[in-house]
DNA sequence: CTGCCACTTAAAGTCAACTTGAGGTCAAGC
DNA sequence: GCTTGACCTCAAGTTGACTTTAAGTGGCAG
C-alpha cells in the first residue's frame, strides 16, 4: 500500500486518470517512477491532489496552485508570499460571505423589489466597493 | 444619469465592454432599450455586474450566477433553492478556510517536511474528506 | 452636411483545463 | 504463449468565458 498505481490514485482521490496524466505532464504533480510506462505514485500524491482540489474550488488557476505548492508537496516559498495568498484568501473569504447573506437575505426579505429594500443595497454597496478594487 | 450607454456601464463596473455584450447575448443582463444601435442600461445594471464579478470571484460559472440571479435584477427562485446556494457558499467558506490555515501554517512551522507535522496533516485530513464529499 | 467615433453585428480566435481517440505496450492470469 | 485490460503517447477535440476582427451604423459637434 505504499506505491499506488495512477488508477489507485484516481480511484481515492475521486480526479480522473486522465487529469493526473495532465496533472503530471504539467509538472503539479510528480510520479516517483514507473512500472513498465505505467506511472507510480508515493501516497502523498493523494493529498496533494487533495489541495489542488481545494485551491481549484477555490478558484485558484492550477498556475496560481503549482506557485503554492511544489509538486513534491514541499513548499519553499518565501514567507510575505505566503502570506499574501493567505490574505488573498481572505479576501475571498469576505466576498464570499457577501455573497451568501445577499442570497440568504433575498431568501427572506418580504419586500417587493430586493432593490428597494435598505438592507440588500447596503449588500450591494459591499460588492461594489469590492468589483471596483 | 438615469440611463447609461453600455461604454459608461463599462467603466463604472471595470467590466469591458466585450464582455457586457456577451453578457447580454447570454441573457445574464438586459438592456433596458436602445439608443439607435446602443444598448442603455438603467443604473441597476451596475449592482448586477457587481454580484455577477462577486460570484464569479467567489468560483461560480456564470450559468450558476444566473442560477442565483435573475437578468433583471430581481430574484424569484424558490427559499430552498436559495438557501441551498448559501449553504453551498458556506461550505466553500470553510473550504477557504482550510486552505488559508494550510498556507498560514506552512509559511509559520519550522518542521523540516510539513508532511511530517502533525498540524499540517490534520489540515490535509480535512481537506481529503471535502474532496471525497 | 460631413466627419468622427463610440457603438453595432457576426464570425473567428484565444486560453485554460481537460477529455477523447487512435494506435501501442506490458504484466498477469488462464 | 496468448489474451486481457489497465495503462501508455500524441494529437485533436471540447467547454466556458471571453476577445478580436472586419465591416457597418448613427447621433452629434462643427
Amino acid at each position: 500500500m505504499e506505491i499506488l498505481d495512477i488508477g489507485d490514485v484516481a480511484e481515492r482521490t475521486g480526479v480522473a486518470v486522465s487529469t493526473l496524466r495532465y496533472y503530471d505532464e504539467i509538472g503539479l504533480i510528480a510520479s516517483v517512477g514507473r512500472r513498465g510506462l505505467r506511472r507510480q505514485f508515493g501516497p502523498e500524491a493523494v493529498w496533494q491532489i487533495a489541495l489542488i482540489a481545494l485551491g481549484k474550488k477555490a478558484g485558484f488557476s492550477l498556475d496560481e496552485i503549482a506557485g503554492m505548492f511544489r509538486a513534491n508537496g514541499t513548499v519553499d516559498l518565501p514567507r510575505p508570499v505566503l502570506h499574501g495568498r493567505a490574505d488573498e484568501i481572505d479576501r475571498q473569504i469576505r466576498d464570499l460571505t457577501v455573497l451568501r447573506d445577499a442570497l440568504r437575505h433575498v431568501a427572506e426579505c418580504p419586500a417587493p423589489s430586493h432593490l428597494e429594500c435598505p438592507r440588500f443595497r447596503k449588500l450591494l454597496r459591499v460588492a461594489g466597493r469590492r468589483g471596483k478594487a
